[in-house]
DNA sequence: CCATTTTTTCCCACTTTCCCCCACATTAAA
DNA sequence: TTTAATGTGGGGGAAAGTGGGAAAAAATGG
């Protein structure tokens, strides 16, 4: 349901802070609203993911639950499927928006995505992805011919 | 549904504002009208895409959805699929046409395109294609002698 | 269990950006 | 020529983003 979409970037301050674009956090401010007012919302919540390529991702709560729901498919005795289920948990953490509107983003989370202070946030419908700027460059760079051969393949 | 067809320059303001046609609005505030007035149809949006040749497009949501329909069933595991979606993200953004029908382009995005002052606007049916006008000659210039060509092999 | 240090987060203030709204220019229609 | 519709430009208020001080909470060490 959320829709996030567009790019943007933000500064990230001493204290870590991530600010989560204004019209990325209407889209789920909305959820408790029936047209009345946008819901000052307490206690919203997003759930972070640690990715392989070096970034992270935002997952507002109805998202990860659908996440969630494939990964409670798993087999608990099956040897592979514990080990996936306790890889993507050890790397997942939960974060509170403050009422600003920003998430606190602790020290190991930024170093796994080598963010320093500035971050880019890139809305992908359910999820939001955050990059070093520098790093996401240098990836869309290098892969600049690829594009058109995988959207062929795949879109 | 839309069709929009024809070929119009317009001017980018200061604030980086690109005025819509007003025949290619009117294709869309149709929307959600039976009979009624030409509804005003607040909260207006299109996506915008930079392309490859290095101009924009310009998607009606409606046309948009259909892309985002395939993008969806991208698994979120697989690597290539996982690049494909980020490259597509990072190039695409939202924009809501103010109450004079303009919209505002980032800087990014006009600096993607080359546009500077002036900008050509073609319709492409279910999208609007967005050139700096210099840049937009020279590549019709450049493959002028392809058309023949082009045209045999595809149509 | 208390005292001290560190971390968190609430709150306020400043700066910047966005966008509503109006005014005018220009073109098209009547 | 009048009237309306479209395109262009900008002032100013409101919202968003940024940073930091200080209270509150948590962690650490006796």
């Amino acid at each position: 349901m959320p829709g996030f979409i567009g790019r943007e970037q933000h500064t990230i301050d001493e204290k870590g802070r991530l600010m989560i674009p204004a019209r990325f956090r209407r889209k789920f401010l909305l959820q408790g609203e029936q047209g009345g007012a946008p819901t000052p919302a307490r206690e919203q919540v997003l759930y972070v993911l640690k990715a392989d390529e070096g970034c992270l991702e935002l997952y507002e709560p109805s998202a990860w639950g659908e996440k969630e729901r494939q990964l409670l498919k798993l087999s608990d005795f099956n040897p592979e499927e514990r080990l996936l289920t306790t890889m993507i948990y050890a790397r997942l953490d939960q974060a509170e928006l403050d009422r600003s509107g920003r998430i606190a983003l602790s020290r190991e989370m930024l170093e796994h995505a080598g963010i320093d202070r500035e971050a880019v946030i890139i809305g992908a419908n359910v999820k939001m992805i955050v990059w070093d700027p520098a790093r996401l460059d240098r990836l869309l760079g290098e892969n600049k011919g690829r594009f058109a051969q995988l959207a062929g393949r795949y879109v």
